[in-house]
DNA sequence: ACAAGAAATGAATAGTGATTCACTACTTGA
DNA sequence: TCAAGTAGTGAATCACTATTCATTTCTTGT
């Protein structure tokens, strides 16, 4: 016998597999899915073309496991901000405005990821995106209903009501186009008006 | 001198363009923009390609203009709404419900303009098409803090809130993959979930 | 050092469809 | 009927990149 995948090899292996990502990511975060080429991240990160096709089935496969990797960061976030001290709604709060303001910190990926032309195969991912944040919120929703604190409603169709609304209000401040002209603070009173409206959506209750 | 453009011509010429557009838009609310191809639109048009190409600059330009047409119907129905009797309220509901409804019925128009993946081009036209949705629920939202049955607040961010949070709603049941899960009937309580979070969003009131 | 295989390479290829353009067929007014 | 000009044609071309694969280089155990 001859070759045997040995360990070092696997770990070699691994490591051009992770760089590839890295790679990857950064073009992707620096201008979107769009313009991120094949050819240029396999010269980014140092390999041929031909080593990137030994790593990933594909180019939306690549990209796809990009956009999982970059959407768990913020989906774990938000959950982060859902786990903290408080009632229902003071946590919802705290989530959306941690969407919101990390979303506006990092516009290119952000507006990859929420509104981004992409493939079938990536558009898929996002969607899948999307209902995990939508779990999120209509978990603790259902979590407000039981506490009494928010009415007794459908918890997912308010969900997807809450990802489209602040979905929708960031996509203006967030599309390209206008990158220049928004500047976004940490006191933007954007966020605030988003989050009084969904507020109000889920609770009927002035604020 | 000889030739001159002659009404005959104009008229002809712009019959040809807008046989070129009817089946362009049937060819799009069929199946979408993503599968129509210019050779199949000319050759249903009974033209040649080349003869899209003096009607059109590109393709793009093509689709900018049915999206534009589409849209243009979609937007005049709910301004429609908008101007029926009563207050700000009852109006901007009978709004939403039409907007939400038309939708659903026809779901794969539908989709393309709230969220197929389009060309650049093309998504241009997109934010101009949400952005007239928001300017009219903004100013009915304007009008309905005048008279007093919205308390104050930022009505084009509002506005913006509503088309996302119904726009999102309606994607899950309008993508093609669910299509044949989703039999969308007149008195789907989706319909009326959407906008009782939307007009508790608008008003802080329990519905 | 060697043989057996695996990994890496990157120039060449292939698939897709938009777009072009040299040409033909019309239209027009004289 | 003619000359000047426009509209229409559609096969051929072009542009763009993702993907392939014959070849080379590296790894391993004996």
């Amino acid at each position: 016998m001859a070759y045997r995948e040995t360990e070092k090899m696997r770990k070699r292996k691994a490591e051009a597999r992770q760089r590839i990502l890295t790679c990857a990511y950064q073009c992707v975060a620096e201008s979107g899915f769009q313009s991120a080429k094949v050819t240029t991240i396999a010269s980014q990160a140092e390999v041929a073309t031909g080593t990137i096709y030994r790593h990933f089935d594909s180019k939306e496969e690549l990209f796809a496991e990009i956009f999982r990797l970059a959407t768990q960061r913020e989906v774990d976030k938000v959950a982060e901000a859902l786990a903290t001290e408080g009632d229902a709604t003071v946590r919802l709060e705290a989530a959306l405005r941690q969407f919101a303001e990390r979303a506006l910190r990092g516009p290119v990926m952000a507006w990859s990821l929420i509104a981004e032309p992409v493939d079938p195969r990536v558009e898929e991912e996002r969607l899948t995106y999307r209902k995990a944040y939508a779990r999120l919120f209509e978990k603790a929703i259902s979590e407000g209903i039981e506490e009494g604190c928010i009415p007794q409603q459908d918890a997912r169709q308010s969900s997807t009501c809450l990802v489209g609304a602040i979905a929708e209000s960031l996509v203006g401040p967030l599309s390209p186009a206008q990158a220049d002209e928004y500047r976004h603070d940490n006191n933007d009173p954007l966020v605030d008006t988003i989050i009084r409206f969904c507020m109000q959506g889920l609770t009927g209750t002035r604020r």
